[in-house]
DNA sequence: CAGTGAGACGGGCAACC
DNA sequence: ATAACGGTTGCCCGTCTCACTG
């Protein structure tokens, strides 16, 4: 839409469709009114040499009379082709050339049959077809209209029986109706009327008398069944727009099989300012036309559509499996034409664009590739210019006239009905929770003056008044009341949320609870008295630097806390930046917290953020390459560069996004905004997500990101064996604070490890890129520790950046630019406009860089050239209160690290060891030494692998070991503590799951295992499985099988 | 006894914070 | 030896195993 209204082309929305009848009645022609017992029947069936009437011939026709349960009468004849059988025919009917030759001519076949159906009600198995087949011949070469009613056992069967297919014979092997040989028309049209039989007695079980009450069965499931059209809907009104989202959700949702399907009775029940239109062959009309429907049928048919399509005969692959040649589609075409003019409906010629340009076609078949054997063609599906579309017009068309009416005049005419229409507003829409912002106030004013007295210090006060008033007067409160609702709803559960995201950098958020950072200035405050000392501009970069003190009024210990975050950084100078609010749940909460949110707002009201998995880079190269091998030719490197670069960005699948969750307000329905679906349309996903991805809609919707991650359950996990609250650990512990600059609080040399810091296994300081700059900065306050988290996030903020500048002396570690506050924080200082800093900071942090104007201001107000060089390469720029967050997390996991030892490794390889390798473990110090420089030799991919190594040489170091799996001690994934050693959970065992393993523990709960053979029958281990227990299980000789104890 | 389909598992990849 | 942002969820696909089917 924005390119549209930046280009000034008028946008028109809408799609193609897959539309599926599902309202055709299962009797037709039949204006009597019998009972269903006493109807008299005919059931046939008929062989050709095709599928359509107007390219194949009957070659055998079969009919049985059926009335009141019996067969009587029957009707049986060869017909002798004029054109010779295919081999197909033969063999799919066993009929041959010879039993042809001496037959009758068609011509002399179908007045016999004519009159043996008379005004019988005429009974096929997917009737549609014997039927049309039939009347078409019967036109043709008798000249008769032919009309009769018909019944159609495929339908009625679909409406009676639940099945996976409803062929003939699989539903002849359902009723048990014996064997048959199919594909003979006799022995076929015999079988029908058993089956005719059967399901005219189910539906008079149903208590239907009468013949015309059969259409009283039809149901939705048909959906499924039916073969789809193609259909082009185009948005004609706003209306429309929102009428269309709940087709495509209803498509996705109820209706998808293969592809997401439009039910013709759901369209039409949401057709308000929507135009539907043709398509292609493969839409309805010319489907049709190829199965026989007479021009009356058609002209009914079409009343459906609001306009014709036609298009270039070009499209038509010269080989194709319709059996239709492209002299034949242009009189089909004329015909639609003449139809058109008849019932005044517009016929346009469209082009079928698919891609843009004629040569993009190769790309479809590099896309192709992967599922095919050989090399489809593609047709050309480009977008053409309005005189290629007036050559392709005059190919089917003599005169000019007709060219130009259905190329430029209806096509015009058509897109001058439909009104531009602005899908998204472009306005925050945020949900409304009565009272919320009066609770957010209170609960925030009541928690400060619990922590800093009554009356508030002035820059407590000062500061809440101002982010109360930015928060409530934008809508936010709603937010932080859901936010906190979540917080302390995990909470109640027993599982801590990490605060993720600028949230931290607002004071209220820290109050009400939603994040643990305190973004006010390094401060004291006394728990027992209130009495509050507030540190500005004395040095200390955070509250836990601040030096022990006991109270000068009451003489408590103090609380140090501060780690001094604007508020400007979260919700912009004016509360102008739509907040984000993250939160990191447990990974094993992250769903019950989404539940939890989906209660508060309701189920209509919250839904999974959608993602589009495109075909990206890698993946581009897996196609072009399997061109390469499917085709049996070697590209050019230019030819396969630029293929993969055209595939970049098709779409491929969709998907969730990893926490975010779009809240649609109490006044609106979410089809005011998008469709929904299921992510990757897996009908039996828990989750709807929206059909548009989160960053088309973001700036109407608000998005609360409730995310999982490890830090949570590392810490509950902690919790559970130590039984020390995570949350009460001494923030300011020298000897943590210390291995993220030495290893010596760990008990090892150096040496013996490999490095000189201890952080192995801490979360965001163990990989080597972090090490490698605390062992160059040798940190030793948490301030420094926040600083080198920013630094150490995003491309070209450490490297190529800061670490030159403190290499070069030009500024010291305290001044670079770590976090986005910095720079705000240091041009208000050096005199710039808040306004002015704040744009600066937000682009600066985006990657954006600086403008030229912007530097020449730079340079006016005397910023130092590193800082303006830093501002230019930065690609991404941490929040403060990110880094504060994440540090506080770092810093608790690394208290268990030094003091708990054992606790740190069991959650660390309990949580982390999808790495782990268990012979390694078992095999000592020196043996994962080993492995471990085998391992770094050996690709570049295995990071996470070498981390798990070193880990678990650290901890060997250290002086523990681990103890093999064993049947009757281990746990299903926890690495267990016994003595001083851990016991391998079952999962660890390689091709081993969560599932499978859990399935151990709880059969061993139920009943201690007796033998193998008893071990195998309890749980879900498969053969393999035992196997492998045998060698690398300690099975503390447990019989093989249960007969031992039988003698 | 071959074919099929479902489910578990692990690796590779993409999207996203 | 060098360069390196870290860490999470989720989808697809190939492989393996096993139960079921005719």
């Amino acid at each position: 839409y924005d390119l549209c209204k930046k280009h000034r082309i008028k946008p028109i929305f809408g799609l193609e469709a897959y539309l599926v009848n599902d309202s055709d009645p299962l009797l037709i022609n039949y204006d009597r009114d019998g009972l269903i017992n006493e109807e008299q029947y005919v059931v046939v069936d008929i062989e050709t040499t095709g599928l359509h009437p107007m390219t194949s011939e009957i070659i055998e026709i079969g009919a049985v009379r059926y009335k009141n349960g019996k067969t009587a009468e029957e009707f049986h004849s060869f017909i002798k082709p004029r054109e010779k059988l295919s081999g197909f025919t033969q063999k799919l009917t066993g009929i041959t050339q010879d039993m042809l030759s001496e037959a009758p001519d068609v011509e002399e076949v179908l007045p016999k049959f004519v009159e043996f159906v008379s005004d019988s009600v005429f009974v096929a198995h997917n009737a549609a077809f014997d039927y049309r087949f039939l009347r078409f011949w019967v036109d043709k070469t008798i000249d008769i209209k032919w009309s009769v009613a018909v019944l159609d056992t495929l339908g009625l069967s679909r409406v009676l029986l639940k099945l996976p297919s409803y062929s003939l014979d699989k539903i002849v092997t359902h009723l048990g109706l014996g064997p048959f040989k199919h594909h003979r028309a006799l022995e076929d049209a015999r079988i029908t009327a058993s089956v005719l039989r059967e399901l005219l007695e189910m539906t008079q079980k149903k208590g239907l008398q009468r013949l015309k009450e059969l259409d009283k069965l039809r149901k939705t499931s048909i959906v499924k069944q039916a073969k789809p059209y193609h259909a082009t809907i185009l948005v004609q009104t706003r209306e429309g727009l929102k009428n269309l989202y709940k087709i495509v959700s209803d498509a996705h949702i109820k209706y998808f099989h293969g592809v997401p399907r439009i039910p013709r009775s759901i369209l039409s029940r949401h057709r308000n300012g929507l135009l539907v239109g043709t398509a292609c062959i493969s839409g309805e009309i010319i489907q049709e036309i190829l199965q026989g429907a007479d021009d009356s049928e058609i002209e009914d048919k079409l009343a459906f559509y609001d306009y014709i399509e036609i298009m270039p005969l070009d499209l038509l692959p010269k080989k194709n499996d319709l059996g239709i040649t492209r002299s034949r589609l242009k009189d089909i075409y004329r015909k639609l034409y003449k139809i058109g003019e008849k019932l005044s409906i517009p016929v346009v010629m469209t082009g079928d664009v698919h891609f843009l340009d004629p040569e993009d076609e190769k790309l479809r078949r590099v896309l192709q590739a992967p599922q095919s054997s050989r090399e489809i063609e593609q047709p050309a599906a480009y977008l053409r210019t309005t005189e290629e579309m007036l050559n392709a017009a005059k190919e089917i068309f003599n005169d000019e006239k007709t060219c130009k009416k259905i190329v430029i005049h209806f096509p015009k005419s058509i897109a001058s009905s439909i009104k531009e229409i602005q899908p998204l507003e472009k306005k925050l829409h945020t949900p409304v929770i009565e009272g919320a912002d009066d609770q957010v106030r209170n609960w925030t004013f009541q928690r400060a003056k619990e922590l800093y007295g009554d009356p508030l210090p002035k820059i407590v006060e000062e500061r809440l008044d101002r982010e109360l008033k930015a928060i409530i007067s934008h809508g936010f409160g709603v937010l932080y009341y859901i936010a906190k609702k979540m917080v302390d709803k995990s909470i109640s559960d027993g599982y801590i949320v990490g605060s993720r995201g600028s949230v931290g950098s607002s004071l209220v958020a820290y109050l009400i609870g939603i994040t643990e950072v305190n973004p006010l200035p390094p401060h004291y405050s006394c728990p027992n008295c209130k009495y509050t000392q507030f540190l500005i501009k004395n040095g200390y970069g955070s509250g836990f630097d601040l030096p022990p003190k006991q109270c000068p009024k009451c003489g408590s210990d103090l609380v140090r806390n501060g780690q001094d975050i604007p508020f400007e950084t979260f919700l912009g100078l004016q509360g102008e930046k739509v907040p984000d609010i993250d939160l990191n749940f447990s990974g094993d909460y992250q769903e019950k917290a989404h539940k939890f949110i989906e209660k508060l707002f309701g189920r209509e009201h919250v839904f999974r953020a959608g993602t589009i998995n495109t075909i990206a880079t890698r993946t581009a190269y897996g196609y072009v390459k399997a061109y390469e091998e499917k085709t049996n030719r070697k590209l050019r490197r230019a030819e396969s560069e630029r293929l993969a670069k055209a595939l970049t960005g098709v779409k491929r699948t969709t998907g969730q996004h990893p926490g975010g969750l779009m809240i649609i307000p109490n006044d609106h329905e979410v089809y005011d905004f998008t469709p929904i679906q299921y992510p990757a349309n897996t009908r039996n996903s828990k989750v709807f997500t929206t059909h548009f991805e989160y960053e088309s809609i973001h700036d109407d919707l608000v998005k609360i990101d409730a995310l999982g991650h490890d830090n949570p359950t590392f810490l509950k996990i902690l919790f559970n064996i130590t039984g020390i609250n995570p949350m009460d650990i001494p923030m300011d512990d020298p000897a943590t604070l210390s291995i993220f600059s030495s290893v010596d609080a760990l008990g090892i040399k150096a040496d013996d490890l490999g490095m000189d810091v201890g952080t192995l296994g801490i979360p965001e300081f163990g990989t080597q890129f972090v090490r490698g700059m605390l062992m160059e900065t040798r940190p030793k306050t948490f301030a420094e520790l926040v600083r080198i988290s920013g630094l150490s996030h995003g491309t070209d903020v450490w490297l190529n950046n800061a670490r030159n500048w403190i290499r070069s002396k030009q500024a010291t570690l305290s001044q670079v630019i770590a976090c986005r506050d910095d720079i705000m924080n240091y041009l208000v200082k050096k005199g710039m406009d808040p306004a002015k800093a704040f744009r600066i900071m937000e682009n600066v942090r985006k990657g954006k860089g600086l403008k030229e104007e912007e530097v020449t201001h730079l340079k006016e107000l005397k910023v130092p050239k590193w800082f303006i060089r830093s501002c230019q390469k930065i690609k991404y720029l941490f929040p403060k209160a990110h880094a504060a967050a994440y540090v506080s997390m770092a810093f608790r996991i690394a208290y268990f690290k030094v003091h708990y030892p054992l606790a740190f490794y069991s959650a660390y390889f309990t949580l982390k060891g999808d790495e782990f390798d268990l012979e390694a473990a078992l095999g000592g110090l020196e043996d994962a030494k080993k492995k471990l420089v085998a391992l770094t030799s050996e690709s570049e991919n295995s990071r996470a692998k070498e981390t798990t190594f070193e880990v678990m040489i650290e901890m060997l170091l250290r002086g523990f070991s681990f103890l093999p799996v064993n049947l009757f001690k281990s746990d299903a994934s926890q690495f267990l503590i016994e003595g001083g050693k851990l016991r391998i959970p079952f999962n660890k065992l390689p091709n081993l799951g969560n599932n499978v393993a859990e399935s151990i523990v709880l059969a061993r709960k139920q009943k201690p295992f007796s033998s193998l053979e008893d071990l195998s029958k309890r749980s879900k281990l498969n053969k393999s499985h035992i196997e492998m227990f045998k060698s690398m299980v300690e099975l503390e000789n447990i019989p093989d099988s249960e007969q031992i104890s039988l003698f």
